[in-house]
DNA sequence: CCCTGTTATGAAAACGGTTTCAAAGTAGTT
DNA sequence: AACTACTTTGAAACCGTTTTCATAACAGGG
């Protein structure tokens, strides 16, 4: 589950790690096993396989006769022998790259929900950032046989290649490669259009931008929507009012910083994702420079959590419960097509893009005098 | 497996779930077994499975033979025929309440460093304070023969108990009866205190306390640190000056909503954790209410995310870091002694106290008047 | 009543490892 | 040379399922 977090020898290309074994000690469990199950029942293991996998083809009474023993002995079937013999696929992971970051927690907690509501096993990985990380869960997953695996956004193109050629791929927010993986994302352009404009009419020009990091393709589609819209509007692009953070909190405060160092002020400032605003905010406040009274700002997400701060903050919303719904039925669509299509359409991949909405707050002001 | 996530049949009482079978597909992966290994060494697969487990014991010619042609032909071995045979216990499980709260994401990031360090898989258990989920997380993890399950706060004693009997256990910053499990705690009690008395000691005798949901040990040791400190300095306890919160942040808002119903607001308060003190400065600013200034906050955690926040939180400083690695630890001992000594001496419990530590920031000041 | 087609079951062969046990080889002692 | 002890290796059994294949039982049609 959901963590899934996660390996029966999760390592490097070496083969090593602490395997421990204690046969002897509280192991009360696991008493029963099929043969023993089909023993008592009279019949053959079989038969009991076939009550666990595919009840319908084994006569009524005998079906409910297996049935009742095995709830009346707490028979749990034994995953490795069965997944072993099956060889089948199963489970999905979800990879993200910072559990810190309440927008990718919160796509955590609901992805986990709806793979549970399933009972399918989820594993969580948690990469922080780290390649290396990266490459032991998937070793991990691969070996395990997982079923599907969903990418977030912030983990390399290494792994999620590695991954698309070996099982069951989903990009969650995020581009890979044009059109090699099925993909949901929010309408990011669509996104940095609308704060942008929104800014424009309340008479910005000034306007800062605080980006991600290269190769985050979220924030780059937000980015292409700020400089398209300043285009639109005859407003001349200044890449020094562009300031590339890394989507963490601390990364607000240094926008600021950074901008207040500019010998004209941007009067609004557009931050790609709500935590650097929740720092710019922040660091504003602790330099008794007001929002929106000197500097408007707009972030991006809308995690309801910051909504409950002391100023409430303009932002661009996704849905992320559509985001992850949608991501996960993909999941499920391209997972169930593998049994009965064997492959057969495998090149047909969805794009689904789940539309934004600006939501007003109120870091946002009217600029008075027009500059630049 | 984290891994998340998570699981081969995940569920209830009975037995279904999706199943998913996909032969044909991707499957570039596993083509080689150890008897093909063995075959191209001219060995036998026992001795390839030697090499795997226990290297030393096959002669270094054979071995380094071996050795080069799994690494040539990229062989890994198939986790669930190894761990069938060898029916061996694998992998530790975390399992916490809520992990959007910065105190748990930070000890699942935490544990999981530690786990990844040792190859280990961690399947991390996000529970949302839900029975169900915690039996279904757990089904998965017995039949998946875990090796150990780590449980911080916030989790049923149902769980736990089945758990204890199964598996190895260790109880991260809470308590469980009375000397079963090995625990690591921070020194909550003290804690409790040393907030209290350094209330006190800036002249406050109206202290409010928010505390936690019944069955928390650890707010509830903070409770009694913070009943018996008023108790040794002859302030009178006052039990509507008790605020029962749930923890969370919204919990803070409800707190400081009903303080100020009473015909004498408390001078100071006391918040059972960061998360809920945060709350309270959130509603105290956005009501023009001052603190310090009219309402001295003391919280508990020491978040460190918190304290880039505006106004820094005075708090009880937990050592999160000491709390995960003597718990990890001790999870590691059990599992190596499981080995050695066939649970001989399994009644041996540690219990670690980790100190705590106030942390002055700017949310305390001197009571002028003193009242009661 | 015989033939055919379907349904319900069991025997046995996988699945890919680990582990036990015995045998073969090597070395050291007497 | 004979004996013992230890090291190295392989054959075969086993782990608990699933799945294929064959058979038995049964129903329906002529």
């Amino acid at each position: 589950m959901p963590g899934v977090l996660l390996t029966a020898s999760i390592l490097p290309t070496t083969i090593t790690g602490i395997e421990i074994d204690f046969n002897k000690g509280k192991g009360l469990v696991g008493q029963y096993n099929i043969t023993e199950i089909a023993r008592l029942c009279e019949t053959s293991p079989a038969t009991v396989s076939r009550v666990l996998n595919n009840p319908d083809i084994v006569a009524a009474p005998l079906r409910n006769r297996i049935k009742l023993k095995m709830e009346e002995l707490g028979y749990r079937p034994n995953p490795f022998a069965s997944r072993l013999s099956s060889q089948s696929r199963w489970g999905l992971a979800l990879f993200v790259f910072d559990i810190l970051n309440p927008f990718f927690a919160l796509i955590v907690r609901r992805i986990s929900h709806l793979a549970m509501e399933q009972h399918i096993p989820l594993t969580v990985c948690d990469t922080e950032n780290n390649e290396e990380k990266e490459r032991i869960y998937l070793d991990y997953l691969l070996d395990n046989k997982v079923g599907g695996i969903i990418f977030s956004e912030g983990i390399s193109s290494t792994t999620i290649e590695r991954a698309r050629l070996s099982t069951e791929t989903v990009l969650l927010d995020r581009h890979f490669q044009e059109g090699l993986i099925s993909e949901v994302t929010s309408d990011n352009y669509q996104g940095g259009c609308q704060a942008t404009d929104y800014l424009i009419q309340l008479n910005h020009c000034n306007i800062g931008f605080i980006g991600g990091p290269d190769g985050w393709t979220s924030a780059e589609d937000r980015y292409r929507g700020y400089r398209d819209t300043l285009e639109r509007n005859d407003i001349p692009f200044r890449p020094e009012l562009v300031y590339q953070g890394d989507l963490r909190f601390e990364s607000g405060i240094g926008a600021l910083e950074y901008f207040l160092t500019l010998p004209e002020w941007p009067s609004a400032i557009f931050s790609a994702n709500d935590q650097m605003a929740f720092g710019v905010l922040t660091k504003a406040n602790s330099m008794k420079i007001s929002i929106p009274g000197d500097i408007s700002l707009v972030g991006f997400d809308d995690i309801p959590l910051y909504s409950l701060y002391t100023t409430k903050l303009t932002a661009v919303q996704q849905n992320i419960e559509a985001l992850c719904e949608s991501s996960f039925k993909i999941m499920m669509t391209k997972i169930s097509q593998e049994q009965d299509l064997e492959g057969m359409n495998r090149e047909v991949n969805d794009r689904i893009v789940i539309p934004t909405k600006l939501k007003i707050g109120e870091t946002c002001g009217k600029c008075l005098q027009r500059t630049g």
